[in-house]
DNA sequence: TTGAAAGCGCTAACAA
DNA sequence: TTGTTAGCGCTTTCAA
């Protein structure tokens, strides 16, 4: 590879004047530039990305951190933070934690490593002594002891909206189902706030939380669903659970959704151009993702950021709830 | 942050020694190793990983090119790539190319900016004269003008066995539906290995190949299967079509899998946990990614490598074939 | 076994 | 407007 030095020497120019030219060409002298832009073209020169970062303390890229890729809430994430980090010409590291907070502290060290310039992470493992609030980190759906900026869909919401579409399309009896995470999360709202809005539309309703890991649940949801044979409406943690309580209900024989309505959460898609899965009330996640790239950056500069972004969530249409108007 | 200096000083020795312990730590006396390690800690030095990629030339990390990362397939790739190459020691960019030629050259640009060390691509767009023999790159699907390694599936196995699939559970009239790519790759095989082997086996065959971009597909699968009413099994270009072909199917009335068989082609599944979306053949993501890891840190360590790596495919029964033993 | 020092390719301050 | 040069933090050669 050609450096600096050979563009200099071929155009006849010292290094700083090729230098300037690679950051402020309109500093120079028509006639240089002229000179310069020949010899780089020349010699096909590409500025050496480590010397430079290493002059500027600074690398133009930083790190996501999910428990995996292969999951359409986080592809989907990891799709749009991408693409806005593209548009502010920084480019993406990716780390699937797989929930192993080694993996995690791993790349807590290359920000201070100078390998990557902050990270964007949605961690559910122990690592809430390492995450100082003078690093240049943005959670998604979890508080940090520390003062770290985080970046929400309105989970609270969430739940008061299922509610209020399975009331609308006709329900008489809800129940919520869901798994209890091992790690405290704003998550933990959905169902909460599902069942005070249940309440107080004097609405009947029950709940299964089934504790994670979660195995068993097949037989563990059919009981519950034996066991309140009138329930109409049903809203789950997420879509996948959505899913698996729409498959236990055929088993059971029971129609969805002419007999049983159900709302899953997060709005999951197999790509960008398919449907849902399920009716469900979806997480806004192209705005959570260019939120947490703009907070970042703004942390990265030195400028004052929001510590708490909550956005709000949409209901989405799917099969798996009557159509009302 | 600290530097080796720092540590050289605090520990009472020269900066070289500092980076000897670092790199070569058995290279030093006990009793030095000692007052490095305690400064070290002490001031909780970290590397600069910037200073040491340009003095070394070596960055340890590779960009992966994928059309988008928001799809199950490219996930599922994305996520075996970057667990392997965690195994070697080395980080993973991601960019979603979205077929757009120009971020697929800034990538290219990067390998010769020494800011990755090498490139996996799966890409359809236009770059085959960027793209030289002599730099760090594994290609997946494709195979390019200049002798670039790549890995694929065994495609034209995939045909075969979906054929044989197919007759083995008594379909006596197939057919093959799917798009026709813009850029030729090694995908096109399963069409034609398909269609060969019914021939070969004597069993009545047609097909449906539906120019790309594909829109009113819907219709003109209607129309195939309309005027095609015998067809009793169906292999797809992939598992998307083979659930549109699905719903097609549906809503004219016919049952999956009592009238018609369908065999979709790839293997995509939601997530990791779940199962397959349709009876299909598999390709083997997890091999194609450490086959794909592996020849390329062949590539920039200078070793020989194989220039074509094809993998066997399996079938995978799901719910739209009857179940036979 | 260790220290001193050159140099990786770049940026920016200073001088001209 | 431009050239010269110090120095970013590290590795490695050479000499001690």
């Amino acid at each position: 590879m050609a450096t600096m030095k050979d563009v200099a020497n071929l155009a006849g120019v010292g290094v700083g004047t090729v230098s300037r030219y690679v950051n402020n060409p309109d500093s120079l002298k028509e006639s240089t530039k002229v000179k310069v832009e020949y010899a780089i073209n020349k010699l096909d020169y590409q500025p050496n990305e480590y010397a430079r970062g290493l002059k500027l303390n600074k690398t133009n890229s930083v790190a996501l951190i999910i428990p995996s890729i292969w999951h359409p809430f986080f592809s989907e994430f990891a799709y749009y933070v991408e693409r806005t980090l593209e548009n502010y010409g920084y480019k993406l590291l990716l780390c699937n934690s797989e929930n192993n907070y080694k993996k995690e502290l791993e790349y807590i060290k290359m920000v201070q490593q100078n390998k990557v310039d902050g990270i964007i992470g949605i961690t559910y493992s122990d690592i809430d002594k390492y995450v100082k609030s003078n690093m240049p980190f943005v959670s998604i759906d979890r508080h940090f002891k520390e003062d770290v900026t985080y970046v929400t869909s309105d989970n609270e919401q969430a739940g008061r909206l299922a509610a209020t579409q399975l009331i609308k399309n006709g329900c008489k009896s809800l129940a919520y189902i869901g798994g209890i995470p091992v790690y405290e999360s704003e998550i933990t709202k959905r169902a909460s706030s599902f069942l005070k809005e249940a309440k107080e539309q004097k609405i009947k309703f029950s709940s299964l939380e089934i504790p994670e890991p979660i195995d068993q649940w097949e037989e563990k949801i059919e009981e519950f669903i034996l066991s309140h044979p009138d329930i109409d409406g049903i809203f789950t943690i997420n879509d996948y659970m959505g899913l698996d309580v729409k498959q236990c209900l055929e088993n059971l024989g029971k129609k969805v959704p002419d007999d049983i309505q159900i709302i899953g959460c997060d709005g999951i898609k197999l790509s960008k151009d398919r449907q849902v899965i399920m009716s469900t009330i979806k997480q806004p996640v192209e705005e959570m993702a260019i939120k947490s790239v703009q907070s970042l950056l703004k942390i990265i500069n030195h400028l004052p950021v929001e510590k708490r972004i909550v956005l709000p969530v949409t209901y989405i249409q799917g099969d798996t709830t009557k159509i009302k108007d």
